[in-house]
RNA sequence: GGCGCGGUAGCAAAGUGGUUAUGCAGCUGACUGCAACUCAGUCUACGCCGGUUCGAUUCCGACCCGCGCCUCCA
């Protein structure tokens, strides 16, 4: 029975979607203006495991992630570089993309933007003016009517009182109260803007969200997930609008993921430890990168380090060492091993309580070293744990390419390797220790590690 | 100030009222020309103080320390 940490009630809940055998699942996205960095892709990967192991477990599943495609710090940003919003917004998509492929992140069912559900955005504001939880201000702006909603703070666990005396945002005049939030900002000379009934604009961040996943899941939808700062203001505000909008229970359970940091540092730009994913991926194989975010439980902080990322390296180094011994198999895992069993059983374990990732992991480490002590035949422990490796994204890879190939390491070529292998292959027939020492040596330095197998000398490139 | 989270061996990271987490690193042995890989064994733990209990790292209370959100942020 899988069990889900559920953010609204602060407990682990036994996991039951509303229509049976399907889970619809939202996810907040990211704001396109910048390249992706790796608190996204932690929320990214985090997600995808989820939704890799929803499906094993044989649910169908719509996984919806959105992508904000307006909002002021896109118009900043394309002001700046003189350049139309739009195009600004397709480039950071189609970076995103990229990055997301890279991590082995799957793409989820349907991705919606801001732009292209403006109806249901207007509509959901109109509801929200002719059930008086939302008011046109003299500014132009729509605002929110927060202490109409009785139960608002339920998900951050606030309360309006203490809201207003932790209060720090400048007092904007035209709103009723402080707290209200906007909905419906009016146009800005120069910025896109869109035809409404309260003149022309745009969106508010917070109302995007509600009509994007009312409009693609239902009223009342099992799953929505997101970073670890969008709790409050963003999901709370979304239960607000959508609640109050429909009458209706918004979602059933609240995820958030841990937040990363760096060197033990709040990630941030003024501190200037910001890390795009692609600036990782040009030191670390893609998967190094997965592995290092998923060694943590998701709702848990997770501090990123070379350090850290090396440690990923070398524990990969130790999953496909195993693959590389053993020729490569594919096919169904033949369940007629009571150990084999036992393995997947204890996966799924892990895997139920709350999508505990380094619970299965060290699962697969035994399956490891099983596969390390069977001798002759460990083929269908290999399809067990390339299998299972599937579910968290992990082991995919030919182990050669994993071993040998990250290019962006190289400092010497498969080619030079392969010569100096058969100089020292030469020297050790030879029974030219020395010589065969130098030479392995030489490639050390050059981070080249040498194995000699019985069925010959194979090497890889090693993590320092 | 309000709300919330966490402190596990050298590093990372799960978990449990009594029995080996796991990975990396270290040490010993086997294997190897020597290594590497691998296997076997092994050393470093559960912030502090009380309480409950036959027994607590694990439950309860106090304390210390770190962190997050409360403002755009995944």
């Amino acid at each position: 029975m899988l069990k889900i940490y559920n953010s609204l009630s602060g407990e682990k809940e036994s996991f039951k979607p509303l229509i049976e055998g399907h889970v619809h699942m939202y996810v907040c996205g990211m704001t396109v203006y910048d390249f992706c960095h790796i608190g996204h892709a932690r929320v990214m990967v985090a997600f995808d495991v989820v939704s890799r192991y929803l499906r094993q477990k044989g649910y169908q599943l719509t996984y919806v992630r959105n992508i904000t495609d307006v909002d002021d710090k896109i118009f900043k940003r394309a002001r700046e570089n003189d350049e139309p919003y739009d195009q600004l917004t397709q480039r950071f998509i189609e970076a995103m993309h990229e990055d997301e492929k890279a991590l082995s992140v799957l793409p989820p069912d349907l991705e919606p933007r801001a732009t292209a559900h403006m109806d249901q955005i207007l509509e959901m504001v109109q509801t929200l003016i002719d059930k008086e939880y939302a008011y046109c201000a003299k500014n132009g702006d729509v605002y929110y009517r927060v202490d109409r909603f009785a139960d608002y703070g339920k998900l951050s666990k606030k309360n309006l009182e203490d809201l207003r005396a932790g209060e720090r945002i400048s007092v904007e005049e035209a709103k009723e109260n402080p707290l209200d939030f906007a909905l419906w900002k009016a146009a800005k000379e120069g910025e896109a803007a869109w035809d409404s009934p309260w003149g022309r604009g745009r969106p508010g961040w917070h109302i995007e969200c509600s009509a994007m996943s009312t409009s693609c899941l239902g009223h009342t939808f099992d799953i929505h997930g997101g970073g670890p700062d969008l709790k409050f203001p963003h999901h709370e505000n979304e239960i607000a609008q959508s609640e109050a909008a429909t009458g209706e229970d918004y979602v059933k359970t609240w995820m958030h993921a841990g937040a990363v940091r760096v060197d033990n540092e709040k990630m941030s730009k003024s501190l200037g430890n910001f890390f795009t994913i692609r600036e990782v991926l040009q030191k670390y194989n893609p998967e190094v990168v997965r592995y290092f975010l998923i060694t943590s439980h998701y709702r848990s902080h997770i501090n990123y380090s070379e350090d850290n990322l090396r440690q990923a390296q070398q524990a990969l180094e130790r999953f496909y060492t195993a693959l590389r011994r053993n020729p490569v198999v594919t096919g169904d895992v033949p369940s007629d091993s009571e150990l084999l069993d036992e393995y997947k059983k204890r996966f799924a374990e892990a895997m139920d309580d709350d999508f505990n990732t380094p619970e299965a992991l060290a699962v697969l480490f035994e399956i490891v070293r099983e596969i390390n002590k069977a001798s002759v035949e460990a083929k269908s422990l290999i399809i067990l744990l390339r299998e299972l490796g599937a579910v968290l994204g992990l082991l995919q890879q030919n182990p050669e390419q994993f071993l040998q190939g990250y290019e962006q390491n190289q400092g010497i070529t498969a080619e030079e390797v392969e010569v100096l292998i058969a100089l020292r292959n030469q020297a050790r027939a030879d029974k030219d220790w020395a010589k065969a020492d130098q030479v392995r040596d030489q490639l050390q330095v050059a981070g080249i590690v040498l194995d000699d197998g019985r069925g010959g000398t194979t090497w890889r490139r090693s993590a320092e």
